[in-house]
DNA sequence: GTAGTAATGATAATCGTTTTCATTATCGTT
DNA sequence: AACGATAATGAAAACGATTATCATTACTAC
């Protein structure tokens, strides 16, 4: 059995076209845990089928963002990083901790469920009260990391 | 009676000289709600001493990044933006709601207290597990404003 | 005062991202 | 299948926010 992966349906409602192109970018996010730059998508696009052009990769990221398929990221090194977004309560759902001297990132998942009970009651009455329709948050930890300190 | 403003302590700590520039635009992020770019900050800086370029606004902005006095924003606007780092428990302690279609944002201050237990739970958690010293946080919540939706 | 270091401004350079424009692929309709 | 309309694409050029360079000035410690 063959089921069609869960972004098919978001490209329907957006009345976007899910071209080889696209695919083949979604399936390199969804095949990495690491937050690729635009640069790194299109190395890893281009190996896969040469005629993806840079302009394609930026084009797609951001129509995928719009689409709350992927996640854009500023760290701080002067390059935008994506990821596809996963769902709260799924398996890699992760924030990050970022050093504000070196940059360097690390993910976490811990407290996990403790944070989705306060999500989903502030995404309950924000959405309520702004009448703002939210499709994913991100939670970011600003310090210095063990090396930095 | 004259109490130091909080940050000089920072200053003293860092190594770093408060300069005349540097208090300048503090001050200016202080007196602000807006989220300011680096040219928002040098047109007002420039204004009450003409003498203040863009390099520095630049540098100092960095530097109060690295501070933890200063958290800087990327809105998706080709821009960054900055704002002064608010106590968590503070009066102007707030979140943003981002629309990735317009770009508008809207700062919200509701169930700050609940969101507080979770930061303090999660603080202790991290800095204890990663070793890393947590300065700031954010929370941003990402989807379509009244008018995209 | 003097030496050493930090901070600064003007300008130029950098480089990630967007725009342009001509071309190609796709969809719905005959 | 052929057609027109629209969407998607790639190469190259343009853009523009940010950073590096370098000479100058301000400050601190001795």
């Amino acid at each position: 059995m063959h089921r069609r992966a869960w972004w098919h349906n978001k490209f329907n409602c957006f009345g976007a076209r899910l071209t080889e192109s696209r695919e083949i970018i979604i399936n390199i996010l969804n095949d990495t845990d690491e937050h690729l730059s635009a640069e790194d998508i299109y190395l890893k696009a281009h190996k896969k089928n040469p005629s993806i052009g840079l302009t394609t990769v930026y084009r797609t990221i951001d129509l995928l963002t719009q689409m709350s398929i992927v996640q854009k990221f500023d760290f701080g090194d002067g390059r935008a990083r994506y990821e596809l977004i996963k769902s709260s309560s799924g398996k890699n759902h992760h924030h990050h901790l970022v050093c504000v001297r070196c940059k360097r990132i690390i993910n976490y998942t811990e407290l996990i469920k403790d944070e989705l009970d306060l999500i989903n009651k502030t995404e309950k009455e924000l959405s309520k009260k702004y009448n703002f329709k939210i499709m994913n948050h991100i939670i970011h930890f600003y310090g210095l990391c063990e090396n930095c300190q």
